[in-house]
DNA sequence: CATTTGACGCCAA
DNA sequence: TTTGGCGCCAAAT
C-alpha cells in the first residue's frame, strides 16, 4: 500500500464472483471517499488482466462505462446474477 | 510544470 | 422523478 492506485487494484482484484462495487465504495474503501473519479480512470487507463474491473459498477446501478478490454461488463454481471 | 480528460457522485432546481 | 451543474481526484498530454 504505497498510493492510491496500488489500494485500488487490489480492492478491485479481492472482489469476489458475484460481487460488485461501486467506484464510490472502491474509492472509499482506498482511503478517498471522493475519488471515485480518479478509480474510473485508474481502470480505465491502467486495465489489467488480472483485475475484474468489469465488477466495479456505478452507484446508480448503472453498469457505467465498459469500453476497452471489457466490453461484456453487462453480460458478464448479469452471468454472476447481478442484474435483476 | 500547467492544463485537460474521464469507466463518478451528490445536490439543487 | 429527471436533468443540470459543481466538486474532487489521479493519470495523460
Amino acid at each position: 500500500m504505497k498510493n492510491f492506485t496500488a489500494k485500488v487494484f487490489a480492492i478491485v482484484r479481492k472482489i469476489g464472483k458475484g460481487k460488485v462495487l461501486t467506484y464510490g465504495e472502491v474509492a472509499r474503501r482506498a482511503g478517498n471517499p471522493k475519488a471515485s473519479r480518479a478509480v474510473g480512470n485508474i481502470l480505465n487507463k491502467n486495465y489489467d488482466s488480472s483485475i475484474p474491473c468489469h465488477r466495479v459498477i456505478r452507484s446508480d446501478g448503472k453498469v457505467g462505462g465498459y469500453n476497452r478490454g471489457s466490453h461484456k461488463k453487462p453480460e458478464i454481471l448479469k452471468s454472476e446474477g447481478y442484474k435483476h
